[in-house]
DNA sequence: TTTATTGCTTTTATAATGCAAGCAAAATTA
DNA sequence: TAATTTTGCTTGCATTATAAAAGCAATAAA
């Protein structure tokens, strides 16, 4: 996943930059569940192969979406968490989540449809700083 | 590209649904530029194949995102429209095109930046209606 | 000091995408 | 009306991305 860019389009370019496969799912799982270790982020849900985990998160560092550090008194577990430019693709989330939310319940029997996605389209904008603050507390609160 | 859910995440679903490297792009082409043949979507800056154009058609009419249909005095050139489920990605778009302008302007050099994203920053909610409005008349008038 | 855990890498297989050429039917031009 | 061009694809093959399974070294826990 070497980034070139197809053409000058800014959505195109996005697309070219988060719009694979699993970038975005790391993400949200990191931004929603606060999951943070490579162990964790291999244990969710879409069931990730570790190859591929590995690879994504060298990228999203290489990018700047997230960093890479060991806690200090640990010198096995890595900690990745999101940058400011991690916390930036908050509003893509949230609209893939809401659009998900509104249009798959159809087709997708055993969608999770538990969260509180009528009071984040109500007001979007005030989510977007909901998520971001909630987690910059919770990264905070665990002192990393 | 069979559409099968990796698990019961909205969002992950989502990406399941339409995060492949073309779907958006071609729905943003139809969206933003009207195009609405073969041909038109086959000449744009992205310089998508022509086979995975056509299977991306294919998929995006199964999906119901697009439809096919022949002009009345035209027995060759399909005419592809954007169904109200297509037109439900625009909130997506919007996002993708403002976090493309806003967050790639440093490592893409050549990015387009001539539209007015700020414009739209100000108030997404309106622009939503905006771009299915114009879209919609579009059709109207090409009145097929 | 043994055992388990973490964070990967390696190998091999399959799926998605890319490139080039080709081709039939319809439409246009000569 | 016959030749040419255009449209909307398909086919075959190369490359890249993703997947599944196993393995492994360093660290931590028992």
């Amino acid at each position: 996943m070497s980034t070139e860019f197809r053409c000058s389009c800014p959505i195109t370019s996005a697309i070219d930059m988060i719009g694979d496969k699993w970038s975005l799912v790391v993400i949200k799982n990191m931004l929603l569940y606060n999951l943070k270790t490579f162990k964790d982020l291999s244990e969710t849900n879409e069931k990730i192969a570790t190859n591929i985990l590995a690879s994504r998160l060298k990228a999203l560092e290489a990018k700047a979406f997230i960093t890479k550090k060991k806690p200090a008194h640990n010198k096995k577990t890595n900690i990745y968490l999101l940058t400011e430019k991690g916390l930036s693709l908050i509003p893509i989330i949230i609209e893939l989540a809401i659009w998900g939310d509104t249009n798959l319940k159809e087709i997708h029997t055993s969608l999770n449809r538990d969260n509180p996605i009528e009071y984040i389209k109500l007001n979007k904008e005030k989510f977007v700083g909901v998520f971001k603050q909630q987690y910059l507390e919770k990264v905070k609160a665990a002192a990393i």
